[in-house]
DNA sequence: TATATTGTGTACTGAGCGATACACAAAACT
DNA sequence: AGTTTTGTGTATCGCTCAGTACACAATATA
């Protein structure tokens, strides 16, 4: 059927993404485009159909490769206290060990937030569906954890303190990420606070 | 000593600030700002110098006339737990109040952060001067709030948790309002929990 | 091998950008 | 009144942008 393609397709999107993720879209030219990927506006534009298009593909690829793995953490065994105290420790690294100007610094869809999304249908719903997700999924972690707690559950107010901890860190990872850091330190502090040591079932009855 | 202006400074000052508010710096063209100034592009370079002098006249207008008065809520009589509540509350209003796609929605600065901050050394500066300035008045008055409490000083976290409510609702004004007014009221639900009512003196001994 | 089909490279388009050159307008000074 | 100084309008600069036309390359099918 013709000849075949020369370059991976995922390859190709995940240098578009990084590049997006440090410059947020309307900062990314086609001539960048074209010199992280190595290829050719035609086979470019053949491939994806605009610039439009390959940026949706890396949000695509950064919630397939970024987002979901870390939310894994949360919703994986032993959910609850543990697996909150491992989703923003798992945050903490990627901010504290990345090199002051990393392209990977910071979230692309919370820099989306600030940006496209701000008149974008689109992109809104992607920034809205992921800051629901986070939080629902935090909320069933603070329900896990939670279990032995009586009176009202306080799960909704403390998703929604743990996810801004955590959206505030992003926003401030390149602009002071030592702060952005304590943030994340301080959600720490708050789950210790909220589940003391020992609240927890260990691993076997 | 010459022709003189026949314009307010502060009135284009300030229509270039809702524009930039509005859409962020890249996607506001010269061209535009000519519209909604009323002004020829040679009176804005004039006045102006580049289309960067406009913004940086717009981002300190911007402190000036929107953050600083949000800000001394905080640092007014009585500082401490009731004014801690009147500036969630104010801000709330900021969001609640203005239609869903009024260019005020937001924050131009939590938007920097996720946009020029990025690469941009002296847009960065004045992001984390907005950002220390936010969470160290927070901070005072959580401990103005807190003189009769016993144990640790608990202001430093409370303020960074505070913070981040604040900017998270901010940075979510336009994606999702309704969840931005909830993020302001788990701030006030956050302060109310931690001062109950009674704890202030009133206003009169 | 011939043909159809698809990928890639080169060169270009029209549009919009920020910025500027320069003539003209108007008011303050002598 | 004449001169100087400053504000404004017009027209245009060179550049970069996203997107495209088209020739050529390569491979699967017949």
């Amino acid at each position: 059927m013709g000849r075949l393609r020369t370059f991976e397709r995922q390859t190709v999107v995940q240098a578009a993404r990084d590049l997006f993720w440090d410059r947020g879209f309307d900062l990314v030219s086609l001539s960048d485009l074209e010199l992280v990927t190595g290829l050719k506006r035609s086979s470019l534009y053949h491939a994806f159909g605009s610039k439009r298009g390959l940026f949706d593909a890396a949000v695509e690829d950064y919630q397939d490769a970024v987002i979901r793995p870390r939310l894994r953490i949360l919703t994986g065994p032993g959910i609850g206290r543990g697996s909150l105290l491992a989703y923003f420790d798992n945050l903490r690294s990627s901010v504290a060990a990345l090199p002051e100007d990393s392209p990977r610094r910071g979230c692309l869809l919370v820099n989306c937030a600030a940006g496209l999304a701000g008149h974008d249908d689109p992109a809104r719903r992607v920034v809205e569906g992921y800051r629901a997700e986070l939080t629902s999924t935090l909320q069933d972690a603070l329900r896990a954890a939670a279990v032995h707690e009586s009176g009202p559950d306080r799960s909704p107010e403390r998703a929604r303190t743990l996810a801004s901890l955590g959206m505030s860190a992003m926003l401030l990872a390149r602009v002071n990420a030592s702060e952005s850091v304590s943030l994340l330190d301080t959600a720490t502090e708050q789950i210790r606070s909220w589940f003391p040591e020992g609240t927890e079932p260990g691993p076997a009855a």
